[in-house]
DNA sequence: AGCACGCCGACT
DNA sequence: GTCGGCGTGCTC
C-alpha cells in the first residue's frame, strides 16, 4: 500500500499538506520527523510529520517528499499537542507555532542559486540591469538572489532574473543551507598498528634520535593515560597535546607520517559542563517553611499555585526546595523567568546547587547551542531542569513535574509581535496540564488576572508577608500635590514633606531614592489650576501633546484636536506642558542639595552595561546618596541602606494611554516601594499624587491588592469597554496585521474568560471558532472607511445578538484569563 | 512566506 | 499603447 505523510510547513498556512512517502523511507519516517518537501513551485522547506497513512488524497497529485532529515522524532508527542493548543488558542496557524518554537539550526530552508552560464553570448545588447546581473556573476559565478540583490541594489530583482532566464544567460537551483553544524575537535590517537604494548615501547627507542617527536610521543603517552596493562587509552585533544609538549603542528605531522600516531575529528557539544562544587540547601526560615508547606498541600488539589511573596522574602529559596523534591521524583522542573540579563544571581545560585543537571535556554545564546539543547532534551541525558525565558516553553519535555513561573506578572512574557502572541505564563499553565505536572506563579506583585484567580480558588494561594530577616514593611505617606501646587508650596516637583525627610536621611548618612516613571515625559498637557488632562473622546485615554502642530493626538486611534485656549474644567488659561524627565529633577535636586552625591539612572546613563553596573555599584556601597531613576529602580538588586523613596509623581503613570495603566501604576509603585526599609529601622515612602482620591492610590498605601478590573457582562460593559473596539479601529484604518492580533487576543481573552466546556457543552463550537467567526464578521462587516462611530455602533449591535445567545449567559468577564 | 495572476494609473 | 503599483488566491 502507498503511504503519504501529512505535514506541517513553517508558514502562516491553515491546516497541514499531504505528500507521498517513498518506499525506501517508509521504515524510517514517523510523526514528529522532519522532512525537506517542495512547496510551491521552487522553495524547499523543512516540514514536520504529523501523521503516516495510506489515505490517497483526491483532486490533486501529491509531491514526493525530498528528503527525512531524522530517523527519531524531534516532536513528542505531548508537544506537539500543545502546539495543536496554541494554534487554536492563539488564533494562528500551526506553521507559526513551529516557527517559533524550534531553534533556526533545525529548520533549513532553500535558497534560490544564480548559476551563470559561460556559453551565453547575446547578439543585442542586453538592458542596462540584466547586463549589471551578468557582470557580477562574471566574478562570481554562483550566487544567491538575496546576494545579488544587496550587490546590485536593484529592488525588483526577480523580473530581471526572469528574463534572464529566458534568455538562458543563466540557470537558477535551490540549495539546502544547512545553519547547524556540529562542533568537531581534532584529537590525536595511536594508529593500528601501534595499538600493542610492544609497538610502544619500541617506539622509545626509535625515537630516541629525534628529541622534538620523542617529547610529543612522551606527552600522548602521559596525556592518553597509557600503562601497560591495556587500559582504555584517554582520547587527547590535538590542540592539547601541542600546547603541552610545547612543539609546533609540524612535529605531530612528522609522526603522523611515521604511522606512529594520527589525527582525527570528533564532534563535541557546545554545552559547558559545569564543574562546580555543589553546594548543600539552604535550611527554610519558619516563614518560608510555611509558604512551602502551604504550596504543596496546595499542590495536592490544585494545579497552579500562586506564591505572593514580598520583596525580599526568599522566593527563590523556596523554588530551590520544590525543585529539589520533585527531581527525587524523577521528573522534570521548568523554571521560566522574564529576562536572564538582570539575573545572573539567580542563574549562579541555581548553577551550585544543580550542577550539570540545570540547562539554561536563552534567546540571546547563539543558535546551534539551543539546537544542542533541544537535542539533548531528547536524548537519554536530558537536563532534570531547564531554566529558560518565554520560548523555553517549547522545548521537548518527557517527564514535566513542575513548571515555576518566576515574576509572574513581567509583561515580556507576553510575546506581542509575530504571532503565535502567547503569554508563556499561561501556556506554561496549558503545558503543565497537559503532564499532569503543578505550576507554580511567584512574585511580589501579582498580575490582576492571576491575582483575581487565585481570589476565586482557581488557583491556590499561598502568601508570604515576612520579609527575610525581619526588614520591615515601609509606610507610605500620601501628598496630596494638587492642593499644594494652589497653595504655591512646591520646590519644583518636590513637597517640602519629601525635602524635609530627604535631608534627615542625608543627615543620619541614609540613602534616598527618587523615582520618576519614564513614561511621565510622554508630551501630554495638564491644567496648573485643577490638573484637567485632555482625553480622547472615542477612546477615553490621555491625548499626547505635539507641540510643532499645537495639536493633541489620540495615540489608539489617531483623533486629533487643537490645544484648547482654557480648561473646560474650571476655565484656567494656563495649559501646561506636563511631564518632567529624570534630568531635571537631577539638576533641581542637585540645586536644593549641594553637598549630597546624587546619581541617575535611566536609559541615558545606561546605555552599557558596565555603566549600569557601576551605577548600581556605587550605590550599594554607598558611594552616592541619592539615586534618580525610572522604572529600572524598581528591579535588580536590594539596596540595604534606603530609608526613604520618593515617588514624585503617581499620576503620570495612571494617566498613561493602556488599558492596564491602573495595574501597572500599583506594581511599579508597589515594587518601588519595596526597595525602602534597613535591618532595624522602617523604610518611609512618600507617594507624591494630584489624585489622592482614587482607589489604586488607596491601594498603595494600605498595601492591599487591587481586586478591580473584574466586570459582569451587560450591556454597558462589553463592548464599551475601549481596547478592543479601538484595536480593531486602528486595524480597519491602517490595516495593521499586528493590531488585529492583538484584537483577536483580547476578544479571544473576553470571550473565553470563565467559559468551561460546561458552559459551552460538547456539541457546541469550541470556544475559539466563535472568536475567529466572531472577528471576521466584524471585519467584513465594516468598510474600511468606517468610523469610530460606525465600529462602535456594529459592535453594540454584535454585542446584543450575543447577549441574545444563552451560551454566553451568566459570563463573568475579566481581561486575558488563562488555559481553562 | 513566496509567487503568479490580474487589474488600474503615469510614462517611454 | 505598456511598465509597474498592490490586491487576491494558492501552494499538497
Amino acid at each position: 500500500m502507498k503511504k503519504y505523510v501529512d505535514v506541517i510547513v513553517p508558514l502562516p498556512v491553515v491546516g497541514q499538506y499531504t505528500y507521498s512517502l517513498p518506499e525506501e523511507w517508509e521504515s524510517r519516517v514517523q510523526p514528529g520527523c522532519r522532512v525537506i518537501v517542495q512547496f510551491g513551485s521552487k522553495k524547499f522547506y523543512t516540514a514536520i510529520v504529523t501523521r503516516v497513512h495510506e489515505e490517497k488524497p483526491e483532486g490533486y497529485e501529491t509531491k514526493a517528499i525530498s528528503e527525512v532529515l531524522d530517523t527519531t522524532p524531534v516532536l513528542l508527542k505531548r508537544q506537539y499537542d500543545f502546539w495543536q493548543w496554541m494554534a487554536d488558542y492563539y488564533l494562528c496557524t500551526l506553521g507559526d507555532v513551529y516557527k517559533a518554537a524550534l531553534p533556526s539550526g533545525l529548520k533549513i530552508e532553500s535558497e534560490t542559486l544564480v548559476v551563470y552560464n559561460p556559453e551565453f553570448e547575446s547578439e543585442i545588447p542586453l538592458p542596462l540591469k540584466e547586463q549589471q546581473i551578468l557582470d557580477l556573476l562574471s566574478n562570481d559565478p554562483e550566487q544567491y538572489v538575496t546576494q545579488l540583490e544587496k550587490a546590485s541594489g536593484i529592488k525588483l530583482l526577480l523580473p530581471v532574473i526572469k528574463s534572464l532566464l529566458d534568455k538562458q544567460a543563466i540557470r537558477v537551483k535551490e540549495e539546502l543551507k544547512h545553519h547547524y553544524k556540529p562542533r568537531t575537535e581534532a584529537r590525536v590517537r595511536l594508529t593500528e598498528q601501534m595499538r600493542t604494548e610492544e609497538a610502544v615501547r619500541l617506539q622509545f627507542d626509535k625515537l630516541a634520535r629525534v628529541p622534538k617527536q620523542l617529547a610529543l610521543w612522551m606527552k600522548y603517552i602521559e596525556l592518553s593515560g597509557w600503562t601497560q596493562d591495556g587500559t582504555e587509552l584517554k582520547e587527547v585533544s590535538k590542540k592539547a597535546l601541542l600546547q603541552a609538549a610545547g612543539v609546533s603542528p609540524a612535529v605531530l605531522n612528522g609522526l603522523v607520517d611515521k604511522q606512529v600516531l594520527e589525527v582525527y575529528n570528533q564532534e563535541i557539544g557546545r554545552l559547558t559542563e559545569t564543574s562546580r562544587q555543589l553546594v548543600a540547601l539552604n535550611p527554610l526560615s519558619e516563614a518560608q517553611l510555611r509558604a512551602y508547606t502551604g504550596i504543596l498541600n496546595c499542590f495536592c488539589e490544585k494545579s497552579v499555585c500562586l506564591l505572593h511573596g514580598v520583596t525580599a522574602s526568599g522566593k527563590t529559596e523556596i523554588y530551590i526546595h520544590l525543585i529539589e523534591q520533585v527531581l527525587k521524583a524523577g521528573k522534570q522542573v521548568l523554571y521560566l523567568l522574564p529576562e536572564i540579563a538582570l539575573t545572573t544571581q539567580i542563574t549562579e545560585r541555581l548553577q551550585r546547587v544543580f550542577g550539570s543537571r540545570l540547562g539554561i535556554y536563552h534567546s540571546k545564546f547563539p543558535d546551534a547551542e539551543r539546537v544542542e539543547i533541544w537535542k539533548k532534551q531528547l536524548s537519554e541525558h536530558d537536563y532534570d531542569v531547564i531554566l529558560g525565558v518565554r520560548s523555553s516553553v517549547f522545548l521537548p519535555f518527557r517527564r514535566l513535574g513542575l513548571v515555576i513561573v518566576d515574576e509572574e506578572h513581567e509583561a515580556t512574557y507576553k510575546q506581542q509581535d509575530p504571532a503565535p502572541r502567547y503569554h508563556a505564563r499561561n501556556a506554561a499553565i496549558m503545558l503543565a496540564s497537559m503532564f499532569g505536572a503543578k505550576t507554580l506563579l511567584g512574585t511580589a506583585t501579582p498580575a490582576i488576572e492571576t491575582y483575581y484567580n487565585a481570589l476565586n480558588g482557581k488557583y491556590g494561594l499561598v502568601e508570604l508577608k515576612e520579609r527575610h530577616q525581619n526588614i520591615l514593611l515601609p509606610h507610605v505617606e500620601l501628598v496630596d500635590i494638587k492642593e499644594l501646587a494652589r497653595k504655591k508650596r512646591m520646590t519644583a516637583q518636590f513637597s517640602p514633606l519629601l525635602l524635609q525627610k530627604v535631608r534627615e536621611a542625608l543627615e543620619q548618612k541614609e540613602q534616598v531614592i527618587l523615582f520618576q516613571n519614564r513614561r511621565g515625559f510622554a508630551p501630554m498637557i495638564e491644567c496648573r489650576t485643577c490638573a484637567w488632562v485632555p482625553k480622547c473622546k472615542n477612546c477615553d485615554v490621555s491625548l499626547t501633546y505635539h507641540k510643532g502642530l499645537n495639536q493633541l493626538t489620540c495615540h489608539y486611534c489617531g483623533y486629533t484636536e487643537t490645544v484648547p485656549k482654557s480648561c473646560p474644567a474650571c476655565g484656567g488659561t494656563e495649559l501646561v506642558n506636563r511631564g518632567f524627565g529624570t534630568e531635571k529633577i537631577e539638576d533641581d535636586m542637585k540645586v536644593l542639595f549641594p553637598e549630597a552625591r546624587i546619581a541617575r539612572m535611566d536609559l541615558d546613563t545606561t546605555r552599557t552595561r558596565t555603566a549600569y553596573e557601576k551605577i548600581i555599584a556605587d550605590f550599594e556601597e554607598q558611594r552616592t546618596d541619592i539615586l534618580i531613576g525610572t522604572q529600572m529602580v524598581s528591579k535588580g538588586l536590594d539596596f540595604d541602606k534606603v530609608s526613604v523613596v520618593g515617588i514624585l509623581n503617581a499620576d503620570s503613570m495612571l494617566n498613561y494611554p493602556d488599558f492596564r495603566s491602573y495595574e501597572r501604576a500599583f506594581q511599579l509603585m508597589a515594587q518601588v516601594a519595596g526597595r525602602a526599609g534597613r535591618k532595624n529601622k522602617q523604610g518611609l515612602v512618600v507617594l507624591q499624587t494630584k489624585s489622592p482620591e482614587l482607589p489604586v492610590i488607596h491601594e498603595v498605601m494600605t498595601n492591599d491588592y487591587p481586586r478591580m478590573y473584574q466586570e459582569q457582562i451587560d450591556e454597558r460593559e462589553l463592548f464599551h469597554y475601549p481596547p478592543f473596539y479601538r484595536l480593531v479601529y486602528v486595524y480597519l484604518k491602517h490595516r495593521k496585521e499586528d493590531v488585529l492580533g492583538q484584537a483577536a487576543d483580547l476578544m479571544a481573552a473576553y470571550l473565553r474568560s470563565g467559559l468551561g466546556s460546561r458552559v459551552l457543552g460538547p456539541d457546541k463550537p469550541p470556544v475559539s471558532r466563535i472568536q475567529t467567526l466572531f472577528i471576521r464578521k466584524i471585519i467584513v462587516k465594516v468598510e474600511q472607511t468606517a468610523s469610530m462611530k460606525k465600529v462602535r455602533d456594529y459592535l453594540t449591535q454584535v454585542q446584543r445578538s450575543i447577549m441574545e445567545d444563552e451560551r454566553f449567559r451568566s459570563l463573568t468577564v475579566y481581561y486575558d484569563v488563562d488555559p481553562m
